[in-house]
DNA sequence: ATGGTATTTTTATGAATGTCGAAATAGCGG
DNA sequence: CCGCTATTTCGACATTCATAAAAATACCAT
């Protein structure tokens, strides 16, 4: 994880409507669910959907398996993992894992 | 914490500069840096750092305070850990801590 | 006040985004 | 093969972004 790739996942989660199609794919779990069912679900234009789900796809925050004519889309969870991590590591403090503060300058890598 | 809050505050972390100018603020600490430091070390022109740095204000990520001529910039610690908790637990599976699985769909909120 | 350094605002411009309807494609079921 | 459903691609459009030079502002030191 470097900060490039770091930048264009963040990105690509700084949108409200793909935050919360990814969101909406994490909290289904691995099972997935189906780009028509996302779309009914979000109420947001299919073109539009398939817009930012290709966005999502570029970037390896989820993936996609053919099932049939539907396309099911499914949270890359080691994705956000890494992507946590980097954030927890390049840049914060610990935080929620204890009170440990903000490491000084030049701690780390 | 919503959706919109965090959605922003990941697009200000979306783009390259910004976030070696947050990371950069992160790791030096309490202390924070002086705008013109930041300048030198990032090597990106004035007005851009300033643009940017006003963006990352506005959403809460850092903060500025006068001394003297020049401006500190420190890094508002509680907004990363509050945007690691949305994505550690809106969003995601709790990762690092332990193995655990991603929750499945409606386990929680 | 005057000069100097630090930072922001203004202004400009090219590029990227977000959105959606309409048309095109893909692939099953019969 | 045909029709149907699912999804994507193709314009099109308005909006926002990223960048930076130049001018303006802020504030200290003398």
């Amino acid at each position: 994880m470097n900060v490039e790739i770091a930048a264009r996942q963040l990105e690509a989660l700084g949108n409200v409507t793909r935050l919360e199609v990814y969101r909406t794919l994490v909290r289904s779990g691995p099972d997935g669910l189906a780009v028509g069912h996302l779309q009914q679900r979000l109420g947001v234009a299919a073109s539009t959907l398939s817009h930012h789900l290709k966005y999502l796809v570029d970037r390896g925050l989820i993936t996609q398996e053919r099932q049939a004519t539907t396309l099911i889309c499914r949270a890359e969870y080691p994705a956000m993992n890494a992507l946590i991590g980097f954030l927890a590591d390049e840049c914060c403090a610990d935080t929620r894992l204890a009170g440990a503060p903000a490491l000084p300058a030049g701690a780390r890598k």
